[in-house]
DNA sequence: TGATCATTCAACCTATCGGTTGACAACGCG
DNA sequence: CGCGTTGTCAACCGATAGGTTGAATGATCA
Protein backbone atom coordinates (compact mmCIF):
# COMPACT_ATOMS: atom_id res chain seq x y z
CA UNK A 1 0.00 0.00 0.00
CA UNK A 2 2.79 2.61 -1.33
CA UNK A 3 1.30 4.55 -3.58
CA UNK A 4 -0.79 7.92 -2.58
CA UNK A 5 -4.52 7.20 -3.75
CA UNK A 6 -4.57 4.11 -1.96
CA UNK A 7 -3.06 5.84 1.47
CA UNK A 8 -5.83 8.63 1.12
CA UNK A 9 -8.84 6.40 0.29
CA UNK A 10 -7.50 3.93 3.35
CA UNK A 11 -7.26 7.12 4.91
CA UNK A 12 -10.75 8.27 4.72
CA UNK A 13 -12.22 4.81 5.21
CA UNK A 14 -12.37 5.46 9.21
CA UNK A 15 -15.11 7.25 10.34
CA UNK A 16 -12.82 8.98 12.93
CA UNK A 17 -10.78 10.50 10.14
CA UNK A 18 -13.57 11.55 7.83
CA UNK A 19 -15.14 13.45 10.97
CA UNK A 20 -11.97 15.37 11.61
CA UNK A 21 -11.06 16.07 8.20
CA UNK A 22 -14.29 17.38 8.29
CA UNK A 23 -14.14 19.43 11.10
CA UNK A 24 -10.70 20.58 9.67
CA UNK A 25 -12.32 22.58 6.62
CA UNK A 26 -13.78 25.34 9.33
CA UNK A 27 -10.83 25.67 11.10
CA UNK A 28 -7.36 24.20 11.74
CA UNK A 29 -7.16 22.82 15.33
CA UNK A 30 -4.57 21.34 17.83
CA UNK A 31 -4.55 17.19 18.68
CA UNK A 32 -6.32 18.00 21.39
CA UNK A 33 -9.37 19.88 19.93
CA UNK A 34 -9.33 17.25 18.04
CA UNK A 35 -9.90 14.44 20.36
CA UNK A 36 -12.61 16.13 22.52
CA UNK A 37 -15.24 15.12 21.20
CA UNK A 38 -14.08 11.28 20.89
CA UNK A 39 -14.14 8.90 23.49
CA UNK A 40 -10.49 7.72 22.80
CA UNK A 41 -7.10 8.39 24.27
CA UNK A 42 -5.05 10.77 22.77
CA UNK A 43 -2.45 8.90 21.61
CA UNK A 44 -5.13 7.20 19.75
CA UNK A 45 -6.01 10.73 17.86
CA UNK A 46 -2.04 10.98 17.48
CA UNK A 47 -2.36 7.49 15.04
CA UNK A 48 -5.31 8.68 13.52
CA UNK A 49 -3.71 12.24 12.32
CA UNK A 50 -0.61 10.23 11.35
CA UNK A 51 -2.23 8.61 8.97
CA UNK A 52 -4.17 12.01 7.13
CA UNK A 53 -0.60 13.06 7.32
CA UNK A 54 1.18 10.18 5.33
CA UNK A 55 -1.93 10.38 2.86
CA UNK A 56 -1.20 13.99 2.57
CA UNK A 57 -4.23 15.25 3.66
CA UNK A 58 -3.26 17.61 6.47
CA UNK A 59 -0.06 18.99 7.06
CA UNK A 60 1.41 20.13 10.49
CA UNK A 61 3.29 23.15 12.07
CA UNK A 62 4.83 23.70 15.21
CA UNK A 63 3.30 27.02 17.28
CA UNK A 64 4.88 26.95 20.50
CA UNK A 65 4.01 23.94 22.72
CA UNK A 66 0.86 22.92 20.02
CA UNK A 67 1.18 21.32 16.53
CA UNK A 68 -2.08 23.05 14.39
CA UNK A 69 -3.23 20.30 11.84
CA UNK A 70 -4.02 21.74 8.90
CA UNK A 71 -6.01 20.45 5.76
CA UNK A 72 -4.37 20.07 2.53
CA UNK A 73 -7.51 19.87 0.05
CA UNK A 74 -5.64 19.42 -2.55
CA UNK A 75 -5.20 15.49 -2.35
CA UNK A 76 -8.73 15.68 -3.02
CA UNK A 77 -8.31 16.40 -6.44
CA UNK A 78 -6.28 12.81 -6.69
CA UNK A 79 -9.66 11.04 -5.67
CA UNK A 80 -12.13 12.90 -7.64
CA UNK A 81 -9.96 12.82 -11.08
CA UNK A 82 -9.51 8.76 -10.66
CA UNK A 83 -13.46 8.88 -9.36
CA UNK A 84 -14.65 11.29 -11.94
CA UNK A 85 -12.66 9.09 -15.05
CA UNK A 86 -14.24 5.42 -14.59
CA UNK A 87 -17.56 7.21 -13.56
CA UNK A 88 -17.08 8.58 -16.89
CA UNK A 89 -16.14 5.85 -18.87
CA UNK A 90 -18.86 3.82 -16.96
CA UNK A 91 -21.53 5.79 -18.32
CA UNK A 92 -20.46 6.40 -21.57
CA UNK A 93 -20.54 2.42 -22.16
CA UNK A 94 -24.04 2.76 -20.99
CA UNK A 95 -25.42 5.65 -23.17
CA UNK A 96 -23.74 5.01 -26.01
CA UNK A 97 -22.67 1.26 -26.15
CA UNK A 98 -26.15 0.40 -24.46
CA UNK A 99 -28.10 -2.10 -26.45
CA UNK A 100 -24.85 -3.07 -28.72
CA UNK A 101 -23.52 -4.43 -25.60
CA UNK A 102 -26.14 -6.01 -23.89
CA UNK A 103 -26.71 -7.88 -27.36
CA UNK A 104 -22.59 -9.02 -27.46
CA UNK A 105 -23.12 -9.84 -23.72
CA UNK A 106 -25.83 -12.34 -24.03
CA UNK A 107 -24.31 -13.41 -26.91
CA UNK A 108 -20.69 -14.82 -25.88
CA UNK A 109 -21.11 -13.87 -21.99
CA UNK A 110 -17.43 -15.72 -21.48
CA UNK A 111 -15.10 -13.68 -23.65
CA UNK A 112 -13.79 -10.82 -22.07
CA UNK A 113 -12.08 -7.66 -23.32
CA UNK A 114 -8.39 -8.31 -23.30
CA UNK A 115 -9.48 -11.88 -24.90
CA UNK A 116 -6.84 -14.24 -24.29
CA UNK A 117 -4.44 -11.17 -23.08
CA UNK A 118 -1.38 -11.77 -24.86
CA UNK B 1 -17.33 -0.09 9.88
CA UNK B 2 -20.82 -0.35 9.19
CA UNK B 3 -21.66 2.45 7.05
CA UNK B 4 -21.44 2.38 3.26
CA UNK B 5 -19.33 5.21 2.80
CA UNK B 6 -16.68 3.73 4.81
CA UNK B 7 -17.31 0.69 2.75
CA UNK B 8 -16.93 2.35 -0.38
CA UNK B 9 -13.50 3.91 0.19
CA UNK B 10 -12.20 1.05 2.25
CA UNK B 11 -12.87 -0.91 -1.29
CA UNK B 12 -11.09 1.53 -3.25
CA UNK B 13 -7.91 1.58 -0.53
CA UNK B 14 -6.68 -1.55 -2.58
CA UNK B 15 -4.85 -1.12 -5.81
CA UNK B 16 -6.10 -4.18 -7.29
CA UNK B 17 -9.82 -3.76 -6.44
CA UNK B 18 -9.42 -0.34 -7.76
CA UNK B 19 -7.62 -2.21 -11.15
CA UNK B 20 -10.92 -4.40 -11.02
CA UNK B 21 -12.88 -1.48 -11.26
CA UNK B 22 -11.54 0.11 -13.90
CA UNK B 23 -11.30 -2.80 -16.24
CA UNK B 24 -15.34 -3.37 -15.16
CA UNK B 25 -16.37 0.33 -16.45
CA UNK B 26 -14.99 -1.40 -20.19
CA UNK B 27 -16.73 -4.22 -19.68
CA UNK B 28 -18.78 -6.82 -17.67
CA UNK B 29 -16.63 -9.76 -16.21
CA UNK B 30 -16.59 -13.26 -15.06
CA UNK B 31 -14.33 -13.89 -11.87
CA UNK B 32 -11.98 -16.04 -14.14
CA UNK B 33 -11.85 -13.32 -16.72
CA UNK B 34 -11.08 -10.65 -13.87
CA UNK B 35 -8.27 -12.65 -12.18
CA UNK B 36 -6.42 -13.41 -15.28
CA UNK B 37 -4.27 -10.44 -14.91
CA UNK B 38 -3.44 -10.84 -11.36
CA UNK B 39 -1.07 -13.24 -9.66
CA UNK B 40 -3.11 -14.05 -6.93
CA UNK B 41 -5.57 -17.49 -6.62
CA UNK B 42 -9.18 -17.02 -7.55
CA UNK B 43 -10.39 -17.38 -3.94
CA UNK B 44 -8.44 -14.40 -3.65
CA UNK B 45 -10.14 -12.81 -6.55
CA UNK B 46 -13.44 -14.08 -4.82
CA UNK B 47 -12.72 -12.93 -2.05
CA UNK B 48 -12.23 -9.34 -3.91
CA UNK B 49 -15.51 -9.36 -5.22
CA UNK B 50 -17.30 -9.81 -1.89
CA UNK B 51 -15.75 -6.54 -0.96
CA UNK B 52 -16.62 -4.67 -3.93
CA UNK B 53 -20.04 -6.51 -3.76
CA UNK B 54 -20.75 -5.49 0.00
CA UNK B 55 -19.50 -1.42 -0.65
CA UNK B 56 -22.14 -1.86 -3.55
CA UNK B 57 -19.39 -1.24 -5.96
CA UNK B 58 -20.53 -4.05 -7.87
CA UNK B 59 -23.63 -6.60 -8.15
CA UNK B 60 -23.84 -10.06 -9.49
CA UNK B 61 -26.37 -12.43 -11.55
CA UNK B 62 -26.48 -15.52 -12.23
CA UNK B 63 -26.07 -16.64 -16.20
CA UNK B 64 -25.59 -20.32 -16.80
CA UNK B 65 -22.75 -21.24 -14.52
CA UNK B 66 -21.37 -18.22 -14.77
CA UNK B 67 -21.97 -15.23 -12.62
CA UNK B 68 -20.83 -12.20 -14.64
CA UNK B 69 -19.66 -8.51 -12.15
CA UNK B 70 -21.59 -5.48 -13.29
CA UNK B 71 -20.42 -2.37 -12.16
CA UNK B 72 -22.61 -0.06 -10.15
CA UNK B 73 -21.49 3.24 -10.88
CA UNK B 74 -23.88 5.20 -8.88
CA UNK B 75 -21.69 4.29 -5.58
CA UNK B 76 -19.27 6.87 -6.75
CA UNK B 77 -21.45 9.57 -6.05
CA UNK B 78 -21.36 8.82 -2.69
CA UNK B 79 -18.25 9.41 -2.46
CA UNK B 80 -17.93 12.22 -4.31
CA UNK B 81 -20.40 14.15 -2.39
CA UNK B 82 -18.63 13.89 0.62
CA UNK B 83 -15.29 15.03 -0.80
CA UNK B 84 -16.83 18.11 -2.72
CA UNK B 85 -18.75 19.20 0.39
CA UNK B 86 -15.92 19.28 2.17
CA UNK B 87 -13.73 20.34 -0.52
CA UNK B 88 -15.59 23.31 -1.31
CA UNK B 89 -15.92 24.19 2.57
CA UNK B 90 -11.98 24.14 2.55
CA UNK B 91 -11.85 25.96 -0.08
CA UNK B 92 -14.00 29.09 0.45
CA UNK B 93 -12.61 29.06 4.09
CA UNK B 94 -9.11 30.41 2.22
CA UNK B 95 -10.76 32.42 0.00
CA UNK B 96 -13.02 34.52 2.02
CA UNK B 97 -12.41 34.44 5.57
CA UNK B 98 -8.90 33.58 4.98
CA UNK B 99 -6.89 36.34 7.06
CA UNK B 100 -9.82 36.88 8.80
CA UNK B 101 -9.61 33.08 10.37
CA UNK B 102 -5.98 32.99 10.65
CA UNK B 103 -6.10 36.30 13.09
CA UNK B 104 -8.20 34.43 14.73
CA UNK B 105 -6.76 31.02 15.12
CA UNK B 106 -3.77 32.52 16.33
CA UNK B 107 -4.96 34.73 18.71
CA UNK B 108 -7.61 31.54 20.80
CA UNK B 109 -6.09 28.67 18.84
CA UNK B 110 -7.32 26.39 21.52
CA UNK B 111 -10.62 27.37 21.06
CA UNK B 112 -12.82 25.29 18.58
CA UNK B 113 -14.89 26.73 15.52
CA UNK B 114 -18.62 26.61 16.46
CA UNK B 115 -18.58 28.56 19.28
CA UNK B 116 -19.04 32.08 18.20
CA UNK B 117 -19.61 31.21 14.79
CA UNK B 118 -21.01 34.35 13.89
C1' DT C 1 15.53 24.76 37.86
C1' DG C 2 11.56 22.50 38.12
C1' DA C 3 6.55 22.09 37.19
C1' DT C 4 3.35 21.60 33.63
C1' DC C 5 0.95 21.36 29.33
C1' DA C 6 0.89 19.22 24.53
C1' DT C 7 2.27 15.60 22.00
C1' DT C 8 4.67 11.51 20.66
C1' DC C 9 7.16 6.99 21.23
C1' DA C 10 7.12 2.16 22.66
C1' DA C 11 5.17 -2.07 23.85
C1' DC C 12 1.37 -4.72 23.84
C1' DC C 13 -3.38 -6.78 22.58
C1' DT C 14 -7.15 -8.17 19.56
C1' DA C 15 -9.57 -8.04 15.24
C1' DT C 16 -9.40 -7.71 10.51
C1' DC C 17 -7.07 -8.06 5.87
C1' DG C 18 -5.18 -10.31 2.03
C1' DG C 19 -3.38 -14.27 0.87
C1' DT C 20 -3.00 -19.52 0.80
C1' DT C 21 -4.79 -24.55 0.20
C1' DG C 22 -8.42 -28.01 0.20
C1' DA C 23 -13.07 -29.38 -0.06
C1' DC C 24 -17.56 -28.66 -1.94
C1' DA C 25 -21.72 -26.78 -4.56
C1' DA C 26 -24.13 -25.58 -8.98
C1' DC C 27 -24.55 -25.98 -13.56
C1' DG C 28 -24.09 -27.85 -18.47
C1' DC C 29 -22.67 -31.58 -21.39
C1' DG C 30 -21.39 -36.13 -23.23
C1' DC D 1 -25.25 -40.65 -14.77
C1' DG D 2 -20.42 -39.00 -14.26
C1' DC D 3 -17.27 -35.22 -15.49
C1' DG D 4 -15.35 -30.76 -16.25
C1' DT D 5 -16.09 -25.91 -15.59
C1' DT D 6 -17.01 -21.98 -12.53
C1' DG D 7 -17.17 -20.23 -8.39
C1' DT D 8 -17.60 -20.24 -3.22
C1' DC D 9 -16.88 -21.80 1.65
C1' DA D 10 -13.76 -23.00 5.50
C1' DA D 11 -9.66 -23.13 8.00
C1' DC D 12 -5.45 -21.33 8.50
C1' DC D 13 -1.40 -17.82 8.46
C1' DG D 14 1.46 -13.55 8.75
C1' DA D 15 0.98 -8.63 8.62
C1' DT D 16 -1.32 -4.56 9.69
C1' DA D 17 -5.02 -1.45 11.95
C1' DG D 18 -6.83 0.61 15.81
C1' DG D 19 -6.96 0.69 20.39
C1' DT D 20 -4.78 0.62 25.18
C1' DT D 21 -1.27 2.11 29.02
C1' DG D 22 3.11 4.00 30.50
C1' DA D 23 7.13 6.59 29.80
C1' DA D 24 9.65 10.16 27.24
C1' DT D 25 10.26 14.55 24.72
C1' DG D 26 9.74 19.58 23.97
C1' DA D 27 8.29 24.20 24.95
C1' DT D 28 6.63 27.51 28.18
C1' DC D 29 6.14 29.56 32.60
C1' DA D 30 6.80 30.32 37.72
Amino acid sequence: MTDQLSKVFAALADPTRRDMVARLTRADATVNDLAAPYDVSLQAVSKHLKVLEEAGLVSRTREAQRRPVHLEAEVFDLMTKWIERYRRQAEERFSRLDSVLAAMDTDNATQQQEGTAS
